[in-house]
DNA sequence: TGTACATCAGTGAACGCGCGTTCACTGATGTAC
DNA sequence: TGTACATCAGTGAACGCGCGTTCACTGATGTAC
């Protein structure tokens, strides 16, 4: 009794996966808005209706391919941090930024998926937090091992907090880090949010005239805001 | 003879001005990739083929839309500076940050077609490059401001860039505003992925379960990044 | 081990719908004399 | 100022296409005795 037991089971398996390929594989060419069932199920050779024994129905393709794709890349900078020295807190941020920046090229229509516009009509359930906060939680605890540790230079003089984004960074530390200051938190979301806009001025085009190729410019920036939170 | 002159030409370009109204309040349901002419032209009482004298076809369309955006956010932010006292170089970046955020929050439909994920088969033709240039001009152009009247603090000591970075630093300099050290052109534009990533992750809902709403730490974080640039 | 029954993956036809674009047309507006 | 002709905005029918979803069905796989 294996952890796939029948031959259905097996063969149910193997078709939601080939299912969910072939959708990605469409979300290069017509984006996640044009996602057809019947295309996909063209493509298979099996019929449009089948598709309906895996999936309620099209949005919930969707999430499956959603999830998936959070799941992909927290997987990655999780096992890419692991790769690294886990005292070296710059290394660690170095890799994490890395390896989103190398997936996202390597896929950018699931990159847009999850990070670009969302979809028209489309509500992500409830299922797609957890995966999806695998990248903030992967770097916010980078900084808090820093922290603890007494490796992290936080800049002269800390900058103060407003009441209200205390309250929030507070409740962030709280369920994730406890102890990690908020200002220290709220720097860590400038990094973060600064990647990803990064990434999307590169993935989408923005770029183009000035700093393209990203590359170095990547490099460069990712130095500077291991600087801005203080990573040694 | 007034600019526009004949009844004719009036009307045409009222009828122009309404169907781009249209198709925009359409985009907020339907997005960019699900834009449909034969929809425009019902909500307009006209034939679907009437549009046809109007635009070539759909693509036409999403493009008038799209320059249209970035002339709007890009005029906007124009006027929002000048409103502020010219020697502010740090207040005229808030000016920046504030309009832009507003003008997305505000209209987020266009914000996701300009700074969103590309449109699938849709290729921007050149004329969308002037109007998409005015949002980092306009900052590149207060930072010069800054760092011609000896105003600008940035980082000591200055971190050195990579070759590629420099040469790409220093076209974009010699094309917008040359003298200006290229290290404080890539920090400027640090500031700028920022930006957009920090609004992005807003309109997107990635800020959900944090910080949510995002305005405490979008003024925080403005004035952290123009310390990054040395804005005084 | 063999058999009767239950489960369920996959089919194919159908429903009702929407799309972009072309084309020959009509009738109002504009222009040249 | 009046008239003949040219321009062009807007129509309606048509082409050829694709979509999501439902439903009654068949036949292979799985299960209980």
């Amino acid at each position: 009794m294996s952890a796939i037991r029948t031959a259905r089971e097996r063969a149910r398996a193997e078709v939601m996966q080939e299912i969910k390929d072939e959708a990605r594989r469409q979300l290069a060419t017509v984006g996640a808005a044009g996602l057809s069932l019947r295309a996909v199920a063209r493509e298979l050779g099996m019929a449009s209706s089948g598709l309906y024994r895996y999936f309620a129905n099209r949005d919930a393709l969707l999430t499956a391919l959603i999830i998936d794709a959070y799941n992909e890349i927290g997987e990655r900078v999780e096992v890419a941090e692991r790769a690294v020295p886990a005292q070296d807190y710059r290394a660690r941020w170095r890799a994490f930024c890395m390896t989103i920046r190398e997936w996202a090229i390597a896929a950018p229509h699931q990159y847009a998926l999850v990070y670009g516009s969302p979809v028209p009509g489309y509500q992500a359930p409830q299922d797609t937090v957890g995966p999806a906060s695998r990248i903030p939680l992967t770097l916010i605890r980078n900084v808090h091992d820093a922290w603890t540790a007494g490796a992290l230079q936080p800049p002269e003089p800390l900058p103060s907090l407003s009441a209200v984004l205390t309250e929030q960074a507070a409740r962030v530390a709280r369920e994730t880090v406890p102890g990690v200051p908020e200002v220290v938190v709220t720097l860590t979301l400038i990094a973060l949010t600064q990647l990803f806009g990064m990434l999307t001025f590169e993935l989408f085009g923005h770029f183009v005239g000035s700093m393209d190729p990203a590359g170095p410019f990547f490099e460069f920036t990712v130095e500077r805001m291991a600087g801005l939170i203080g990573l040694s």
